[in-house]
DNA sequence: CGCTCACATCCGCATGAGCGTATGTATATC
DNA sequence: GATATACATACGCTCATGCGGATGTGAGCG
């Protein structure tokens, strides 16, 4: 046991070293969630959303999948046993700073809202708010 | 509970994401280490320690202590309790690596060598080297 | 095919980080 | 006080990073 160093610490807090990068893993949580999402509840332009998920993905952290029109990010646990500890208790600290609260409240709302904006109509929800529970997509 | 942000995680993570300030911490571990040591050990130039545990102390992670002559760093512990979790998953993610285990033992090495390296001649020893049990220094 | 939408990437720029080298500072010793 | 030791900081450089704005790309649609 130990001793090998298949993760890279540095490129994980390389990656973690930023607040743009720490409210996105914070706003995906343990579900999928939509590039749009990220825009209009960060309130940042689109490239530098694109720029942070590209750095997050080259870094291991998230991965994409997409949906027709649509790419959707999630967070992936790393293979690595010990730096999945570091990154359990990190997720654990994202769910109690007090601006990343206010940014999962205002992703919720977005998702939520009877009429979403404009921007976000026909904009596939994250799963967890999604209103009926789906068949996982393949 | 929950709420504060005492606590910058940018900072933290910008403070982790340096291989050198790592194999600093690394070779700190729970004791006082006196700055020649690290140079001897990790074999690199006295300012460009003396500059890592600088961005170290401004990040809150260590403190120095004079003694005569020399410096010394230790570890301290985040106020806060959720950087701590954090912090004490990433220092034993350090103990495992396999680099950092390296490190360690040069240091035992280099402290324990009954006529160490010219330029220690006279260097205190980090507490855990110390031949014999001390009191701890004011 | 051409168009739009959702997103990715490129370009140019400003800022910051890390490095080696040189210099400054505090302490001990003579 | 002059000198040496242990360490800190300043300087100049290079390279990475983050940004806005422009452009490229893949999917859906008429």
């Amino acid at each position: 046991m130990g001793g090998e160093r298949t993760y890279d610490m540095e490129v994980l807090f390389r990656a973690l070293a930023d607040r743009t990068r720490l409210r996105l893993l914070n706003l995906m949580g343990d579900d999928e969630v939509c590039v749009c999402f990220f825009v209009e509840v960060l309130r940042a332009s689109q490239p530098k959303i694109s720029r942070h998920l590209a750095y997050l993905r080259r870094a291991g952290v998230v991965v994409a999948r997409r949906e027709g029109k649509w790419m959707h990010y999630r967070v992936v646990e790393p293979g690595d046993e010990r730096a999945s500890r570091v990154f359990a208790e990190v997720r654990r600290w994202l769910a109690e700073d007090r601006e990343l609260v206010r940014d999962r409240e205002r992703l919720a709302k977005v998702c939520c809202a009877p009429r979403p904006p404009v921007q976000l109509q026909g904009a596939p929800r994250p799963q967890t708010a999604r209103a009926t529970p789906q068949i996982p997509i393949r």
